[in-house]
DNA sequence: GCCATGACTTATT
DNA sequence: TAATAAGCCATGG
């Protein structure tokens, strides 16, 4: 299977109200290291599948973007939605980060 | 194959 | 916390 394919299982997986860094979905998705592939992957997903891209943050719980584009602000929108407290463009990871369980997971994924 | 680019990360100041 | 620098790797010219 395509690496990017896989990480579109693995973001698929990211709980309302949680959220997970490009290289942690790397990670999770077998591909350490990559996570500048988890932006490419995001930024080419069908928008059939409806990926949850906007629970995606950097590893230091920065939005991506630039402020003040139309990312930012719907990925902005979308976090508050749910829930996640955002500041000055950034969440809280200590609170906020995904903390997939490995059972559910590989069960999932269909290991 | 070399070079630039980017929805990144880590270490350093 | 913010700014830099260096490392990273798939893509496209």
């Amino acid at each position: 299977m395509k690496a990017m394919q896989q990480i579109w299982q693995v973001a698929a997986l990211i709980p309302a109200g949680k959220v997970a860094s490009y290289g942690q979905i790397a990670d999770l998705a077998g591909l350490p290291g990559r996570a500048r592939l988890t932006s490419k992957a995001l930024k080419a997903a069908p928008k059939s599948l409806q990926l949850p891209w906007y629970r995606v943050v950097r590893s230091s719980g920065q939005i991506a973007f630039p402020k003040g584009s139309e990312h930012a602000i719907a990925q902005y929108d979308h976090l508050i939605g749910e829930g996640v407290l955002v500041k000055s463009m950034r969440v809280r990871m200590a609170e906020y980060q995904w903390q997939p369980d490995l059972n559910t997971l590989l069960f999932e994924l269909n290991f």
